[in-house]
DNA sequence: AAACAGGCCTAAA
DNA sequence: TTTAGGCCTGTT
């Protein structure tokens, strides 16, 4: 992987591991457009696939500040698919999605998000969370073009109920103002269980209302850079059985990569019959 | 029109 | 420890 720098973008070249179709669609992250164009952290991206790697379009000094950690660039995919790759069963799903990523979201966007998306569709939850940082988000500029920010926790604690209603989130909405006053208030350190062990950082998201195994395992893996977790929804649950050969630890025989194993196979088995993905 | 969707909570065995 | 029913809302 090569980086080349410029005044308002980033080439990042030969690499078989950034592939955005793959990266933004594999369903870990709901901020980014249909041209790759992304709102996180407070800034806006726009990601143009060249032959070998990627263009980022961005404020200069707001890559290397970042969006380098935010798309994991630290971290050889190429190795990890290598040694996954040995296990022919996830064979066929890494070939299918090389390029794949694990965003390093943060971890209140990811606990929100993911408290949402549960028991829903993409593009409702796509909507959800879009009126959300349109009412509550800081207005940024990218180009003439105006997005919004993913609110943050304290300013999310400050609405009622009613306030947030026209999200539309339905029962969700009391889970997210819950854990917005939880995290705004102190009671809970989102820095503090991300330094914990996975397995302590999964008992305290459990103690969050509306935070379940499979709400917590994606706050893990994709908020809190915690690759060994391994969320099972009920597409991961067909894979296992269609792939896995129907295993009870799954998520314990990939290791400290398990949830990036996971991803190539919800990915796979979510996309590998559409004639529109190849 | 009824069932279902990228779960979770509560009550009850 | 596991299971059933209810939950908001939007889509098929």
């Amino acid at each position: 992987m090569l980086l080349e720098r410029n005044s308002s973008f980033v080439d990042i070249k030969n690499t078989d591991d950034f592939v955005p179709k793959h990266i933004f669609g594999c369903g870990q992250c709901f901020r980014w457009s249909q041209d790759y164009i992304g709102v996180a952290g407070g800034h806006v991206a726009r990601v143009v696939p060249l032959q070998d790697g990627v263009r980022v379009l961005c404020d200069s000094n707001a890559f290397d500040t970042f969006w380098y950690d935010y798309f994991d660039l630290s971290r050889d995919y190429t190795r990890i698919r290598e040694t996954l790759k040995k296990d022919v069963r996830l064979h066929d799903a890494i070939t299918f999605g090389r390029g794949i990523r694990i965003l390093r979201q943060e971890p209140w966007e990811a606990l929100c998000s993911f408290i949402i998306s549960q028991c829903n569709h993409i593009p409702r939850i796509m909507s959800i969370i879009e009126t959300l940082c349109q009412m509550f988000g800081n207005r940024i500029y990218f180009g003439d073009q105006e997005y919004f920010t993913f609110p943050s926790a304290e300013r999310i604690a400050q609405c009622t109920l009613e306030d947030l209603a026209p999200l539309r989130a339905g029962y969700r909405t009391k889970y997210i103002l819950s854990a917005a006053q939880r995290v705004a208030d102190g009671a809970f350190d989102l820095q503090a269980v991300m330094q914990m062990a996975t397995q302590d950082a999964r008992r305290a998201l459990l103690g969050l209302s509306g935070v379940g195994n499979k709400v917590a395992d994606c706050v893990l893996l994709f908020g809190m850079g915690k690759t060994d977790a391994f969320p099972i929804d009920v597409w991961m649950k067909r894979a296992i059985t269609e792939f896995l050969g129907n295993e009870n630890d799954a998520g314990t025989s990939f290791g400290e990569v398990a949830g990036i194993a996971q991803q190539y196979l919800f990915h796979y088995i979510r996309n590998h019959n559409r004639e529109d993905f190849q």
